[in-house]
DNA sequence: TTGAAAGCGATACCAA
DNA sequence: TTGGTATCGCTTTCAA
């Protein structure tokens, strides 16, 4: 059995009660007491039972977050690796901890949610990827439980969200390759249903209309394989555009691939553009050109807002947050006689 | 307020024993009872509080993974993308949550175990990364708390370990270049207290004693930057060798990097093998020779004797679990001359 | 300032 | 089969 705080009141020759005031750092105890509680305390090691706490106060000191993925889907993911690792950064020495699950599909999603927060498991969700009609976000809104959004609210004046806006990421990406001279541009987005294809699609859209009649987009599943695959018939196209916008990094290293094994250049033979602006760009012969996210900054100022709703303090800040993200241009996108002119 | 048991049982006009009772699924409770109180339940939504019930049950349903990097040290770190992704893939389904923490230093990495174990507010633990005199170690088995290590005991045959043979990994690395005809190899490992850097060395020393007289041992911090650095210093050495064996894929690219800006080539230049084989091997132009480490069944393995641990069943399974790894060779490791000859 | 006692929401042991 | 009651470890009134 292991130490509780009835034990160290009786070590210490006080009632239970007083262990606990000591604890909270209650200023009505005897400084004499004091020391001697804590020093029992300390020569026994002890620590307060974090769920029986969490039991009497409200806080649990968790922060929950759900991810909707194949098996194996969250490796190479680099939105998922910014994401979290961005979300540890914040949470390090902070009063919450990450509780992180994954689920396979829609149903179980929706039933993992219901788990998470009827059972006061956690003290607020952090949602992702959201999608057109979201289940999840009538939910928490009827039972009034703390979350925050990273993605776009789709008009949802009442939900608390952080986010990019991916009309203008999906603008400025294309209106890049549009300086550089690009005059067939094509766009190869996720799944349709992803608000973050829409919404970068609808970007491309507003750009691509200035130089040519017909906008070409393209679907795939998230990651380099599906990319590669989609690549192909996109090269073998009639269609085919002499530079892609390409929904993220990822993605585009499979669009590369699919280049580079039919002996084709970046970006002389396609030109590319992608998102999130990861450490990947870098790995790409010549560079990868790509929009930042800024992700680091989405994360930080999600949470923020979240510990504040949870914490009750006034969310003074406004409902709606979009962190402006900028391009790097590298060499995916600068045509070989525009860097010979420098 | 949110609704308890209490309220369904006044609702449907049962003790709350018996509500309790329908919920564990308990045989003996009259079918009309039972059924009555699923509807009551169902209709009003209701969800046992996972805090009260993990105060009187030993479970808390949540697994504890800590990690120690610097800020930002989770991104782009291949290693902890196909951990946590194998991790979240274990446990879907399964009646256990996993808590992610991040610590920056050792100091408060040990604190942040006393609070996750101390406090009961997990129910095991997930090491990784262990290093050669581990202090949480000796403070979880002080404790016999449940946790297993991912990595090397070090000997130490009380504690349950799931690891590959990081010796073997590093010595048919080796081996593999030497059959390539190379005779002067070198290895740059991660930081040097680092178990998974020295067992790797020591299977290198153990193949290149075969073809060269001295060992070529060189340090960098994880992460592609820092060998993007030594990787310089490498390649300025007169002891510059012919191949490389790197330490993990992402470093392995910081290699590539600083070949690529030196106009030099692979493996002409410079042949490559590193520990992994994540899916950033087949970005590389003639894709990274890598040994891959099978971390999904590490993990699964793993978990899977970490949940029978904590569940009181018979670890019927060895303590010491090595998963062997393999070989996949790619275009970095194999001269021109050879591929040509096929 | 301190201690006694009442919960928090569930489980488990009784007796009925 | 069911309901009363103690209990898990802590926080929080309420008296003393």
């Amino acid at each position: 059995m292991r130490i509780t705080q009835a034990d160290i009141a009786k070590i210490a020759n006080v009632s239970q009660p007083t262990v606990s005031r000591v604890l909270s750092g209650d200023s009505r105890v005897e400084p004499t007491i004091r020391s001697r509680v804590l020093e029992v305390m300390s020569t026994h090691n002890y620590r307060p039972d974090a769920r029986a706490r969490s039991l009497r106060q409200k806080r649990a000191g968790l922060i929950g977050l759900v991810m909707k993925r194949p098996k194996g889907g969250l490796t190479d993911d680099p939105f998922f690796a910014s994401l979290m690792s961005a979300i540890m950064d914040f949470l390090v020495g902070k009063p919450y901890h990450l509780c992180a699950d994954m689920t396979l599909d829609e149903t179980s999603q929706v039933s993992l949610y219901d788990e998470l927060l009827r059972s006061r498991r956690v003290d607020g969700l952090i949602l992702v990827e959201s999608e057109a009609k979201d289940e999840r976000i009538h939910r928490l809104q009827a039972d009034q439980f703390p979350f925050v959004l990273i993605g776009n609210p789709l008009g949802n004046e009442d939900i608390l969200s952080v986010d990019n806006d991916n009309v203008h990421a999906g603008r400025i990406a294309t209106e890049h390759l549009v300086a550089q001279g690009f005059r067939k541009i094509g766009f190869l987005a996720g799944p349709p249903e992803t608000t973050v294809s829409r919404d970068r699609i609808e970007g491309y859209l507003q750009a691509s209309r200035a130089v040519q009649e017909r906008p070409l987009v393209w679907h795939s599943d998230f990651g380099a394989n599906a990319a590669r695959e989609t690549a192909r018939q996109i090269l073998e196209s009639p269609d085919r555009p002499e530079a892609l916008v390409v929904l993220d990094d990822f993605m585009a290293m499979g669009v590369v691939q699919r280049l580079r094994s039919a002996a084709q250049r970046v970006p002389d033979d396609m030109a590319l553009v992608s998102f999130n602006d990861s450490a990947l760009c870098q790995l790409v012969e010549g560079g990868l050109t790509s929009v930042g996210l800024n992700i680091e900054s989405i994360v930080y100022n999600a949470l923020d807002r979240l510990v504040r709703l949870i914490e009750d303090e006034a969310p003074s800040a406004p409902h709606r947050l979009v962190v402006p993200c900028e391009l790097s241009v590298r060499g995916s996108s600068v045509p070989r006689r525009e860097v010979a002119q420098r």
